[in-house]
DNA sequence: GTAGGGTTAG
């Protein structure tokens, strides 16, 4: 009686959880449900209020309690299935599917089956949805549409379908709420033939009315990218009045990134006089999520504000992104503490929001705030913090969010397995990589290729190599990134023919764009192969910023800095703005070609456009100036840059050893010592090559030791080619070449070069012949290496072995490389090369030339040192060899054509002569101007008669 | 029907 009362009535009494206990039940022995009154506790309001616990306690109690009379009507069960269902709970759907299955009571079979199919499918446990789905004895549309639901829901747009053709197959009628499921099934696979085909069911049984339908259908073309057809479907149809309908559209507009179009649809809508929804300010606020649209995202904020949905949380968190995505972290802050309701989404959006803006700290701080809030973060919160951990380099935070992921059991997420690899792949830590990568259950192609980076940005490129190749095995798809990840990996090995087997491959796939086209410009540059680099990079259609760059560090990289400079103009011709990076090519050309002017303007654009100049562009600037000559404006860089590197220190020290103040370099390097900075191996050869030409042999020796000792840095070959170079030009050859054999290492051709090199100074012939043989042997191509054999030999005037050495090289084809001298005046660079008369005002420069050297040899006691001279000819033509050497033409150029009391800065390929030497030394006391020579090896700043490298080079 | 996550170049 009871149980047919109750099904009739509209509201389901249930007594409170809390104020029932089996006691009760049990002492009178009277269902509880006859001692309240019905409207009360009814099942409907716990249900609709959502209190799943109260709602199954008493359900649960009700069943369990001993001696209980009480069967649960069909509404009931469904009332409750809904519930599960909303709030996704599977085990408690599955305990009130077992009730189901027990009681005796249930009327209408069919109905609760198919409430069953919808709590599964909402669940996500599509298996349980199918199976009772396949077990029903009879189906009508309802189970149809949840099975179908289900399918959707779950990621199985195909089942969908499949379900769909069985349907027409049954010739089942289909109603209006199977076609938005079907349309949103085809829109996932983007399968736009099905959704024609059903779209012309509709119309053929007359749905096309029904708001539900043609909404979905506008979502499902412009899925499929067919925005005409979504669009026409708007305006045919009469849903203008419809929000739903102006929403659909503009979702439609947004999600294919047609903003403007978008934004225009919602003027529309408001001139129209159609009040706009929360559903309609997601979308629109997506659309100004382009920084260029950023202006008119803070008006929409505005009629947010006005419209009071700003209240509402889906509304805020579109304001939150929004303003991340526009780079205004200040604003995203200010609505996100003006919730009122924060959800999971509202502090990802932020820990997002400052990761994509580079403000790691920041991210991290909203973290632990979250944390202490018991705002339980989520895999998307870990995505983020983990991205923030690797670029932050912070690898014990890392870990310890990897610790967290295990804990709560979210290592199962791709995506976090995927940012798991990455982060211990920028914290170089590619062990833990291999071990994350090893374990994930799935793997796609991010996965694979954030490894193969990883490999390959670790110096391991023969394992990014293994990787790629069993992506083939596998036949994973290959894309545009990973190909970039393998060039990566070509470039570490230097490997040019193996490039070009990967350029083909991915031109033969037709995987080809502006990112790919750019990093192979670079990797050609990084394998010397220049030409190809410039063919690629002219092939590119639409060359951005990065392709100047990686052409123009390309060139450098090639020592062609002029073709590099080349370029800047060009770069203005095609529009293209400098950032900071392209900066740092260009000066480094600058500092090659000692190229003061070019970097004094880069120097200004930097300072003009307010770009911060530390980090990287500092240092180059230290050493652009450095290598123009200007120490002191290396200096000031330096000592106005406010967070110093380890990079800035290294530069500085170089720059002071370069031109010869080893002690200011020493002192430098114990200053950075006492700021806790670690030197590493760069800062050690700067602070090596600073002693070595300053001869300070001693200091020199000390440094080496605690490198190794003190720093447990092991030299490299460059390390040992600057001690042997320092003991050498201190006239120390022979320790040097005891250090040579007590050397760790094998030596290099360097190694021998440089104990070669000093025996042209210090003749020793027991270890010229061994060091010329070594060289010979180890690198017979390089032209340099015959002519510095040749020239130790013609120091001790045997003619015969340089006669050997030449035609040795002739007969190789080796060419070596001719001496030039270049000089900058006004906007020009005047290239001298040896005896040189190609230049316009040559003649004035010879007769210059030869009036300097007559009043030196007269006055200023110049002798032609013709020892210098390294051919077998006459003395009277071994005087007029010296006169002609390029620097000299240079010099006289320079002195025609700059400002008495301005210093003539001249540059040269080569090293120095000694002749050459003294010539500029008594040149800048004779004519009283200063002079500074950048060789290929050092400064010489002649003022005086006296030069800074106190006549050691 | 709405919002948040991972791998690319100099």
């Amino acid at each position: 009686m009871a149980t047919l009362s109750l099904r009739l009535s509209p509201h389901l009494p249930f007594p409170p959880t809390s104020t029932i206990n089996s006691t009760s039940s049990k002492t009178n022995g009277i269902p509880p449900f006859v001692k309240y009154p019905v409207k009360t506790f009814s099942l409907r309001e716990i249900c609709r209020e959502g209190k799943l616990r109260e709602a199954f306690r008493s359900f649960g109690n009700d069943l369990t309690s001993p001696g209980h009379s009480y069967k649960p009507p069909d509404e009931a069960y469904s009332l409750i299935l809904e519930l599960c269902a909303a709030q996704k709970a599977l085990s408690q759907g599955q305990q009130i599917h077992g009730h189901v299955l027990k009681s005796k009571s249930v009327a209408d079979a069919v109905f609760l089956d198919t409430k069953l199919v919808f709590m599964y499918g909402k669940c996500g446990s599509l298996l349980d949805a199918r199976k009772v789905f396949d077990e029903m004895l009879e189906l009508n549309i309802f189970a149809w549409n949840a099975m179908i639901g289900a399918c959707v829901g779950n990621d199985r747009p195909l089942g969908a379908l499949e379900l769909y053709k069985e349907m027409r197959m049954l010739d089942f009628p289909l109603d209006a709420h199977t076609f938005p499921s079907l349309f949103k099934a085809c829109a996932a696979v983007e399968d736009l033939c099905s959704g024609c085909e059903i779209h012309g069911l509709t119309i053929k049984l007359g749905f096309l009315s029904n708001a539900f339908v043609v909404n979905s259908l506008v979502g499902m073309y412009s899925k499929c990218d067919d925005i005409p057809a979504a669009y026409q479907l708007f305006s045919r149809t009469s849903v203008r009045e419809d929000v739903v309908a102006w929403n659909s559209l503009i979702s439609a507009y947004a999600a294919s990134g047609m903003s403007t179009e978008g934004l225009g649809l919602f003027e529309e809508m408001l001139y129209a006089g159609v009040t706009p929804s929360s559903y309609t300010f997601v979308p629109v606020l997506q659309a100004c999520e382009e920084p260029a649209l950023g202006k008119l995202g803070r008006g929409i904020h505005a009629i947010v504000l006005k419209s009071g949905r700003h209240l509402e949380t889906h509304v805020a968190n579109s304001l939150v992104v929004m303003y991340a995505k526009n780079n205004s972290m200040d604003e995203a802050a200010r609505v996100f503490s003006e919730m009122k309701e924060k959800d999971n989404i509202s502090w990802n959006s932020m820990l997002s929001g400052y990761v994509q803006n580079g403000l790691y700290e920041d991210a991290l701080c909203v973290f632990s705030e979250m944390k202490i809030l018991v705002q339980k973060p989520d895999q998307i919160s870990l995505v983020s913090m983990l991205a923030a951990s690797g670029r932050l380099r912070n690898l014990s935070h890392g870990m310890q969010i990897h610790a967290f992921s295990l804990k709560n059991k979210m290592d199962n997420d791709l995506l976090v397995g995927n940012t798991l690899v990455d982060m211990y792949a920028k914290c170089g830590r590619t062990d833990y990589m291999h071990f994350v990568f090893d374990r994930m259950p799935y793997k796609d192609s991010v996965t694979w290729t954030t490894a193969i980076s990883g490999c390959a940005r670790n110096n391991l490129p023969m394992k990014s190599l293994q990787l790629f190749r069993e992506i083939n095995v596998e036949k994973m798809e290959v894309d545009m990134l990973m190909i970039g990840s393998i060039l990566l990996a070509c470039s570490d090995l230097k490997c040019h023919s193996l490039v070009k087997e990967i350029h083909a491959y991915f031109m033969r796939r037709g995987l080809y764009d502006l990112v790919t086209e750019n990093t192979l410009v670079k990797v050609y540059g990084d394998c010397k192969n220049i030409n190809y680099a410039c063919k690629v990079f002219k092939l590119i259609e639409f060359k951005n910023v990065v392709s100047f760059t990686s052409m123009m560090s390309s060139y450098v990289d090639n020592g062609l800095a002029s073709e590099a400079l080349e370029l800047v103009p060009r770069m203005k011709e095609n529009k293209i703005e400098l950032d900071c990076v392209a900066t740092l090519s260009i000066l480094s050309a600058a500092a090659d070609l000692s190229a003061l002017r070019k970097g004094k303007e880069i120097h200004g654009f930097l300072l003009r456009n307010g770009f911060i100049i530390e980090g990287p562009v500092a240092s180059s600037l230290v050493d652009m100036y450095a290598c123009c000559g200007i120490v002191d404006d290396s200096y000031k860089v330096f000592s106005s840059t406010l967070n110093k590197d380890l990079p800035i220190w290294t530069s500085m020290i170089s720059a002071y050893g370069k031109h010869g103040y080893g002690k200011v370099a020493i002192d430098l390097f114990r200053r950075l010592e006492s700021e806790n900075l670690v030197p590493d191996h760069i800062t050690f050869l700067a602070v090596l090559y600073a002693c070595s030409h300053s001869a300070l042999v001693e200091e020199g020796k000390k440094v080496f030791e605690s490198m190794q000792e003190e720093y447990k840095l092991k030299p490299w070959p460059e390390h040992y080619t600057c001690m042997v170079d320092m003991l050498a030009r201190a006239n120390y050859l022979e320790e040097a070449f005891h250090f040579v054999t007590m050397m760790k290492a094998e030596p290099t051709a360097a190694v021998w070069c440089a104990l070669l090199g000093a025996c042209r100074v210090h003749s020793n012939e027991k270890i010229r012949e061994i060091a010329a043989s070594k060289l010979m042997e180890l690198d017979p191509v390089n032209p340099g290496n015959y002519v510095l054999v040749s020239n130790a030999y013609a120091a001790t005037e045997r003619w015969e072995d340089v006669e050997e050495v030449r035609s040795k090289m002739k007969g190789k084809e080796l060419k070596k490389d001719p001496a030039c001298s270049w000089i900058e005046v006004g906007n020009k660079f005047h290239v001298f090369v040896a005896h040189d008369r190609s230049h316009p005002e040559s003649d004035e420069i010879k007769q210059n030339l030869d009036q300097i050297t007559e009043k030196l040899v007269k006055g200023g006691g110049y002798v032609p040192q013709t020892k210098y001279v390294l051919h077998n000819v006459e003395e009277e033509e071994k005087v007029k060899l010296l006169t002609g050497h390029s620097e000299r033409l240079a010099i006289s150029y320079g002195l025609l054509n700059t400002t008495y009391g301005t210093p003539i800065r001249i540059t040269k390929n080569l090293r120095v002569c000694g002749d050459c030497h003294n010539f500029t030394k008594l040149t800048s006391k004779y004519l009283k101007r200063e002079i500074i020579v950048r060789d290929a090896n050092r400064f010489h700043h002649f003022r005086d008669g006296v030069c800074s490298c106190g006549d050691f080079w």
